[in-house]
DNA sequence: TCTTAATGTAAGCATTACGATTACACTTAG
DNA sequence: CTAAGTGTAATCGTAATGCTTACATTAAGA
């Protein structure tokens, strides 16, 4: 079974940032009905993102999510990083033997390859806004949008 | 569980690029060994590596595994990509209703997001090559050394 | 030709991590 | 006081992978 956090959180914060435009909050079943999953899901993810101050809980009556800062100031590596934090993207081999200089240091060695590729995956999501990704998603949108009615006109 | 499968692959690589200096095969037996595994594990990683022009197998009695090229040859991306190949990094979510613009486009945006962020990881894989990862193997293991010799004399 | 030493491969079990769901405690507005 | 929220724990199902065993296949060499 694949990690589906990410995905996950990175849907409930682009719709967190659509809603914000409306000044509106998003309550965790609003958010689960988007995805197509169950709130206590939604919510489960929503505590890592609050500890990340990316979004804001609100309990009680009226209470809800909205995010905590503006979306032209979250980066998809604060996302990424509030989420997966502690899972490395390459997991090194457990137990190896001592028998000869590669198996040694492999360790050593693949702790350093994995550091310098996970940094590089760090550094593309940083470069990216949530406010960005939302204009894309709408870019996406006309274009889907603009193909349906030519077809249509077929 | 977490996929070691590359880790993995890796360490068979670099151990055959030892081998080669010395002009040996090694068998699936001691690959085996300096992984603490199984060789059944290691002839099952040794299918897709030798698809991929990287290893060559030799059945029968005297039999064994080599490099198929030179180590300045072969790129580490090589070895992710034959090794791993069909999995994406980041997998989307499955089932998400049409119900707004994210979630109508969520899909689309982040396979292109995941597209990007792949190759990134992938091009920084390309710059090593299994020669240049032998060196830096040997190097830390110049430096583990020296560290012992250095808490010995205390 | 027979034995031996190797790869190739299939089948089955255990483990792990995550998704999904349910349930309930807690909090706050009105 | 009630309704509408979040917070969180417990449980089960499932998929992917590692591990192991077993056996078929192949080829060298006595």
């Amino acid at each position: 079974m694949n990690d589906l956090r990410f995905p996950t959180a990175l849907q409930m914060v682009l719709s967190l940032a659509v809603a914000r435009e409306a000044k509106r909050r998003c309550t965790s079943m609003e958010l689960a009905t988007g995805l197509g999953a169950n709130p206590a899901l939604v919510r489960a993810l929503l505590v890592p993102l609050s500890r990340a101050n990316i979004v804001t809980t609100t309990i009680g009556k009226n209470g809800g999510v909205e995010l905590a800062r503006a979306p032209e100031e979250i980066s998809l590596r604060e996302v990424y990083f509030a989420i997966i934090d502690d899972k490395r993207l390459f997991e090194r081999r457990t137990n190896v033997p001592s028998v000869c200089v590669v198996s040694t240091n492999i360790g050593s060695f693949f702790e350093e390859l994995a550091t310098e590729v996970e940094d590089a995956m760090l550094t593309k999501l940083g470069q990216r806004t949530v406010a960005q990704s939302l204009m894309e998603i709408r870019r996406i949108d006309a274009a889907r949008i603009a193909n349906v009615t030519e077809i249509v006109a077929d």
